[in-house]
DNA sequence: TCCTACTATGTAACCGCTTACATAATTAAA
DNA sequence: TTTAATTATGTAAGCGGTTACATAGTAGGA
């Protein structure tokens, strides 16, 4: 059996008190019985009890991650951001993942429980309007990641701009049926994404025809390379099919290079594709697309989490980050480099990039 | 101030502990208290208050996984390998990454604290003999995946068998002078794989050449892209440069691959490379590779580890899997589609392959 | 020397829930 | 009916810590 602080104050001869005084405030404590207390604690190789600490703190030094899916590139670089901000300070993730895309409520119930975590970190969720309630009344700290809501504070990537920029960057590589990937049922961030894409089509004086709008289901994850790869058989499928795609996800991007490929298109000669995200996946594929600084993001977040946890109790703030536009190879911009080696060029010159030697375009306006 | 059982049962009439009883063994009360009960849980919004119960019930259906680092792919894999697991079961995921390499052991100590979890999967981390000793003496239940000891339960790749097809293959292309990536300090797996491809060559009846053996720090990662970088750039950079080379993980090998590029070196012309793990990745650059299950890894060590929670007491097992070799374009043993869609003709292949038509190789060889 | 102000430690309540055991109420058996 | 068995509920002791408050001891100041 584990070593209780009752075993080492008796040990030690003194109370429990003294013991957890030790433990927690040695200032508070003399010389010599703090000496004692340890040495007992160590002879027990005592380890104290999580559940009890939290229990009698009331806290648990834990913070929750809720996310759609566990397997993405983009999560798995936000929580790398929040990793590296969690890691110094004592605090312990916990990831709260449904198993099925309706139960994701269940699980933000169930991290929002007492006793559960400090704080939660909610990844591409936008509360609806009783969730909201809930979580402002429990008034537990929270904060929304790639997700908005007015109450609540929340960091995100401006996904109508990137889908505007997206599709712009397209009409202005001259392309004529620009058509777009999305998702059934069709993530917050994704309807944003196409409101964007719209927008851009509307400025640019053309029409939007919702038959260049595919938009595929894909469990347990909308933005899938499955679900591009299927939304983009149903385009070529069409009398007239499209000369470019935007797609909402790189993952979709890549099912549609897939496609294309096997439908014996060349890209971007016969069909060219923007993603959204920017994942060391996309560098791979030579994909053009909108960048989104996930771990950056990750460490915001968690760093204002933190902030929030230990009492600061700042105005309710989105920030909004604007995506950044990554020319490569896949939206015909780049023809001055049209040899087959270009995805993996690319790559290279990423890695130069960190020697100070930048070679990918970046449209970095506002 | 969120509602107790203490609320519950004011307003209720009834005592705490059938508060409590209702909550969990509802069978053992009368149907109009119970009604009562629950009448009053719900007009008060409650929730258990997790910590507290988790102290009580001396158990917090926590499962811990303790990985070197979150940011990489095969982690990633096992990990939604052992979500899916955890999912149904009402069991928590907690993560605990270290923040430098060697705080990997702070963080299997916090996550062996009692109270903080059922059940701890520690991946790539081979426990050294201290460490076992506690463990043991500790008595949660562990399980190591990708990493070995002989009385600790683990699941593992045959890391040895893959270093030998993989050089094994090279060998039968024809290449002569075949190098290796590893790291500093070198991962327990790497030296497994090391170790396979020097008895590959053995076999073979060649000699092990040192320089031939290149090794790059990386941190906080040995298994990095960066390393592999710079690893083949060290081995191009001699006079008699290798043809081949086998990378002791996919990152290493995608990095060689950008190194190779960057030299304007034909892959796989004038170099082969082949690597180890499969994930996604590998697929777009259309590596050769030696494929770790890393999902029905995880499924497996979760639900292992699940059965040992729950009061099973197996003898020590070791399980073995045999890495696969997945043949692409880098190796040279595909030049009957050498053009260069070959990456994501792949990956499309691969998408195929769903509907059953394979069209990867597999070496499905014990 | 006596009083005051600290300092060091102990006592015991509390965090919120679970559960062994005791007791009261009800039912079935005799 | 009376008694034994059963069922429903309450009492109270944990689980392993933390901490407000009380108390004893010590030192400094008058």
């Amino acid at each position: 059996m584990a070593a209780t602080i009752y075993d080492i104050a008796e040990r030690a001869d003194v109370s429990t008190a003294t013991v957890s005084r030790v433990l927690n405030k040695p200032a508070e404590v003399s010389e010599t019985t703090r000496q004692r207390v340890l040495d007992a604690a160590q002879e027990l190789n005592y380890q104290p009890h999580a559940s009890a600490q939290n229990l009698a703190r009331q806290r648990t030094n834990y913070i929750a991650v809720v996310a759609p899916v566990v397997a993405n590139y983009f999560y798995m670089h936000v929580m790398r951001g929040i990793q590296e901000v969690l890691a110094d300070r004592e605090y312990d993730l916990m990831i709260h993942v449904p198993s099925h895309p309706e139960d994701i409520e269940k699980r933000l119930q169930r991290a929002t429980q007492p006793g559960r975590s400090d704080g939660i970190l909610l990844l591409s969720t936008p509360p609806n309007e009783s969730w909201a309630q809930r979580i402002i009344e429990v008034g537990r700290p929270i904060i929304l990641l790639d997700a908005h809501h007015p109450d609540i504070e929340s960091i995100a990537v401006d996904n109508e701009r990137g889908g505007y920029k997206a599709t712009k960057h397209l009409i202005d590589q001259g392309y004529k049926r620009i058509a777009h990937i999305t998702a059934t049922p069709e993530p917050p961030p994704a309807v944003q994404r196409r409101i964007g894409y719209e927008r851009a089509l509307k400025k640019a004086g053309r029409e939007v025809d919702d038959r260049l709008i595919a938009a595929s289901e894909a469990l347990p994850f909308a933005f899938s390379e499955e679900g591009g790869y299927r939304a983009m058989k149903q385009l070529l499928g069409q009398r007239q099919r499209p000369d470019a795609v935007f797609a909402a996800s790189d993952m979709q991007a890549v099912g549609a290079l897939e496609a294309a490929r096997e439908a014996g298109l060349s890209v971007p000669g016969d069909l060219a594709i923007v993603g959204f995200d920017d994942t060391d996946i996309s560098r791979f594929a030579g994909l053009t697309t909108l960048r989104q600084p996930a771990e950056a993001m990750g460490r915001r977040a968690a760093e204002s989490l933190l902030r929030h946890i230990q009492g600061a109790n700042p105005p309710v703030s989105s920030t909004v980050l604007a995506p950044q536009l990554i020319v490569r190879d896949t939206c015909g911009a780049r023809q001055q480099s049209p040899n087959e080696a270009g995805k993996l060029a690319d790559a290279a010159a990423k890695t130069a990039s960190q020697n100070g030697t930048l070679t990918e375009k970046q449209d970095s306006s506002q």
